[in-house]
DNA sequence: ACATTAAGTGATT
DNA sequence: AATCACTTAATGT
């Protein structure tokens, strides 16, 4: 495990730390749809992504969500982080966008490499800061964005972090993420399919240009 | 062949 | 942009 740790995370980390972390960190994998921290849940870990993707939702009490951003490789949620600190509950859902491993970093040690280790402190900050910026463009694509460039970043981000630039997702599913209706989903990928910027399948979308 | 689910469309608010 | 009502197309049993 710790030449995995080595092969993606050796730019970031110094190697005692590396090597710590080998020792005290649980080593998961998940499959695609699996809900890897759920609403109102208590963190007792941090992860750490390894390989994969995973997308980060809001979900408001009738069970309504809202896809916020994603994060994979070398990346590690901010919201568990100020978690962790503050003994509260998850405001959060993620859910596994694709197959992937991670490391669960018990929660103890996260605080105690901040003093001891300068790589993870900056790690750390630097993931806040990434995270902020991140929630900053979600809110703006809300409050200023309209449905169909909302819909365009949706296609752009979920074609980088799955690397791929077919997507087999439904206009359901897409509607559920966007928390919109499917009809207009519908409608929106018509228009852009008529300017040949995608290509419309059952169940598949293939992006030729955004 | 039939049921189910995904997608397309016009009309209305 | 959302909702309704309805149609059409694809897919599974």
């Amino acid at each position: 495990m710790i030449t995995k740790l080595q092969q993606h995370y050796s730019y970031l980390f110094e190697e005692n730390l590396l090597q710590e972390i080998a020792n005290v960190s649980i080593y998961k994998k998940f499959k695609e749809d699996d809900i890897i921290i759920d609403v109102n849940s208590y963190m007792v870990a941090i992860p750490l992504i390894i390989s994969g993707a995973i997308k980060i939702l809001r979900e408001d009490k009738d069970g309504d969500e809202l896809v916020l951003y994603y994060i994979e490789k070398g990346d590690t949620c901010a919201m568990t982080l100020s978690c962790c600190m503050g003994e509260t509950k998850s405001k959060i859902k993620a859910v596994a966008e694709t197959d992937g491993t991670l490391l669960m970093i018990p929660k103890n040690k996260m605080s105690e490499w901040l003093s001891k280790y300068k790589s993870w402190q900056e790690y750390i900050l630097q993931s806040y800061h990434s995270r902020l910026n991140e929630f900053i463009d979600a809110v703006d694509s809300i409050a200023f964005l309209n449905m169909n460039d909302r819909l365009l970043k949706y296609l752009k981000d979920k074609a980088m972090v799955i690397g791929n630039d077919v997507l087999n997702v439904t206009h359901l599913q897409i509607a559920n993420d966007l928390h919109t209706s499917r009809v207009v989903i519908s409608r929106l990928l018509k228009a852009l399919e008529k300017q040949s910027k995608i290509e419309l399948r059952r169940n598949q979308i293939k992006i030729l240009e955004l």
